[in-house]
DNA sequence: ACAAGTACTTACCCGAAAGTATGTATCATG
DNA sequence: CATGATACATACTTTCGGGTAAGTACTTGT
C-alpha cells in the first residue's frame, strides 16, 4: 500500500475539496483508469481474480490487486478465499458498489451524447 | 499549456480505456481536484474570472486559468472578454456543460447516500 | 525433481498533475 | 510618477498515480 505524506498543500486541497464537493468524493471511490472498469465488470455478477484478469488485458497485476483492495476499503466490493489449493478467491460488488451503476448510467448517457456531438 | 508526450504506457492505456469507458471519458473532462468545483460555481450563472477566484480561496491563480482553459477547449464553457480596462472576463457553461448538471446530481446523491452509510 | 497454476507481494522508476513564486500589460487615479 | 486593479503567463519544484520486472507460497500433475 502506497504511503501518504498527511502535510502537504495537495492532500490538504484535496480535504476541502473533498468536505464540499460530492463530485471530488466519487472521484476518490471511482476515479483512475482501472477502477470504473473493474466495477463494470462485477457489475454483471460475482468474477474470480482471473476471470477479472482475463476481462481486463491491458492492466498489471499490480494495478489490478491495488484497486482491488482499495475498493474493498471503500466497501463497494466484498473478498471471498477459499482455503484451498491453487487459491479460489471471488469479487463481489456490496450494496455501495451496486448503487454506483445509477451514476454510470448517468455518466455514460452524457459521454455518448458529448462524443457525439464533438464528432459532428 | 501542458504538453502531453505521445509514447507512454500510460497514455497508451488511457486511449485504449477512454475508447470504452465513458466514465474514464467523462473523467478526462471533469477529473481532478478542481473541475467539479468550477463547473458547480458556473451552474448558478455566469460569472467573472474574478468572482470565481472569490468563490475558490483554495485555488491557486494557475490551476485556475489553466482549468478554465481546458474546460474551455472541451467546450464545456465559454469565455467572453470585454475589450476595456482593466479587463472584464466572464464564464459561461454551454449546453454541453449544463447537461453535466445531471451526472454531477447523480453522483451527489450517491455520495451523500455512502457518506452517511459509512459514518453510521 | 520440476514445471505449472493461482493469487498475490515487493523494489524500483517515470511522467503527469498540482503547487510555489514571480512577472506582465493596460489604463485610471492621486 | 507610482500605485492599484484585473486577468493572466512562465519557470521551477514537489507529489502521486501508474508501470516494469521480478519473486513468493502452496500443491497437483508428469
Amino acid at each position: 500500500m502506497t504511503k501518504i505524506k498527511e502535510s502537504s498543500t495537495y492532500n490538504a486541497n484535496r480535504e476541502i475539496v473533498m468536505q464540499e464537493c460530492p463530485v471530488t468524493y466519487v472521484m476518490s471511490k471511482i476515479g483512475g483508469h482501472w477502477k470504473p472498469i473493474i466495477l463494470y465488470h462485477l457489475l454483471s455478477g460475482s468474477k474470480r481474480y482471473s476471470e477479472i484478469k482475463k476481462a481486463m488485458p491491458h492492466i498489471t497485476e499490480k494495478m489490478l490487486i491495488q484497486h482491488l483492495k482499495q475498493l474493498e476499503n471503500d466497501s463497494l466490493l466484498t473478498r471471498e478465499a477459499r482455503p484451498i489449493v491453487p487459491p479460489y478467491v471471488t469479487y463481489s460488488l456490496t450494496e455501495s458498489g451496486r448503487e454506483l451503476e445509477l451514476v454510470i448510467n448517468a455518466m455514460a448517457s452524457w459521454a455518448f451524447k458529448d462524443m457525439k456531438r464533438n464528432a459532428a
